[in-house]
DNA sequence: AAGTATTGCAACCGCGCAGTC
DNA sequence: GGACTGCGCGGTTGCAATACT
């Protein structure tokens, strides 16, 4: 018991609720609503303050609530609705009914420290950690730097309904930000906007807000398509960060069939092209299977912080110009955490 | 069997937003 | 417009259960 900081009352028990104080709060959640959360302890005799109240109903007493471990359906879901809207919990929460925001976290982070914890099969110049969602883990400052975006925003630039849509299995609709311009051949837009994804876990990645990757389970079951994009980095002089890369009108999206390249460079814009052969992605898919490649995807950043790094997929730095000297994206798949 | 490390997850904290006065 | 209040959200913590040595 003590002083609680959010509503200022004296007798406030924290910590684990009791099966008594859950008969409470159901008692009276069930007979009266909860309208307002701050008048609920008091009327249903608990001395608890009412946000701890909306926290154990919401996240484990309301009935509705579903228990138990997720099914791959819903984690394949959860996968795809993070690489799409980040770390925006509550609104993956409201696409799998029954589901917690709290739960959908707690499990998020715990698949995110599995993935870390993997050995050092990475190829790490100087021990530096790649997360799934493309952060870097510098153990020096605890630091989680991206290359260009807020961890929080989205990876993608779908809209809400572009997302329900491949969620769902449905056709998507036509492209209509920029992400996607007339540049595009309606059958490449198409195999952008329509993943394969009736069987196997589908899996988007992105690294620099405008790249992006569908890619089923089995890779001989599609043919790869990997987008090759054309973007550009600017340099906030004011602080010295990079911003977000902007999206440049000139993106397509070819088959994998060439090299990786990357080419015009000046001052601070970097141009980019990536794409990847089949040889290239059978090595990376190989790499990943030995492990050597634990979280599943290839990653080259030549910026001042990451100077030639790469992070598997050693035959692709080799495929760098050897001239490129500043940033570089990374891109690619994402092997099946299921 | 005992001690230690790790994991899973319930709960708390603080912040931001919206509504109200 | 500013202060206040309540709510919702995301980040983080704490601890019991479990796994490991």
């Amino acid at each position: 018991m003590g002083h609680h900081s959010c509503c200022n009352q004296q007798k406030v028990k924290r910590g684990l609720w009791s099966p008594e104080e859950d008969e409470k709060l159901i008692r009276y959640i069930t007979t009266h609503g909860y309208g307002c959360w701050s008048e609920v302890p008091e009327k249903a005799g608990l001395q608890r303050c009412g946000k701890s109240c909306r926290l154990r109903w919401i996240n484990y007493l309301r009935p509705d609530i579903r228990r138990g471990r997720f099914t791959p359906e819903e984690e394949k879901l959860i996968i795809s609705l993070h690489g799409a809207v980040g770390n925006r919990w509550a609104h993956i929460a409201s696409h799998l009914p029954g589901r917690t925001d709290n739960e959908i976290k707690n499990y998020w982070n715990s698949w995110i420290k599995k993935k870390i914890r993997k050995p050092s099969s990475i190829t790490t110049p100087s021990s530096t950690l790649l997360l799934p969602n493309n952060n870097i883990i510098t153990p020096n400052n605890n630091n989680t730097t991206n290359n260009s975006s807020d961890p929080q925003q989205p990876q993608f630039n779908f809209t809400t309904n572009q997302l329900e849509n491949i969620i769902n299995h449905h056709h998507p609709p036509p492209p209509q930000d920029n992400f996607i311009t007339t540049k595009l051949p309606s059958q490449i837009q198409d195999s952008i906007f329509t993943p394969p994804i009736s069987t196997g876990p589908m899996f988007m990645f992105d690294t620099n807000n405008n790249h992006q990757l569908f890619q089923e389970n089995t890779i001989s079951s599609w043919p790869m398509m990997v987008q090759t994009t054309t973007f550009t980095m600017g340099l906030d002089s004011t602080n010295n960060n990079y911003l977000p890369p902007l999206i440049d009108n000139n993106m397509v999206a070819q088959h994998a069939d060439t090299d990786i390249q990357c080419s015009n460079i000046n001052d601070h814009v970097v141009e980019g092209q990536i794409t990847l052969d089949d040889h290239q992605l059978n090595q990376w898919v190989q790499e990943t299977n030995d492990e050597q490649c634990p979280n599943g995807f290839l990653f080259w950043d030549q910026s001042d912080h990451h100077q030639g790094q790469t992070i598997g997929g050693e035959e692709l730095q080799e495929s760098l110009p050897s001239n490129t000297t500043s940033n570089m994206g990374a891109l690619l798949s994402y092997p099946s955490p299921l």
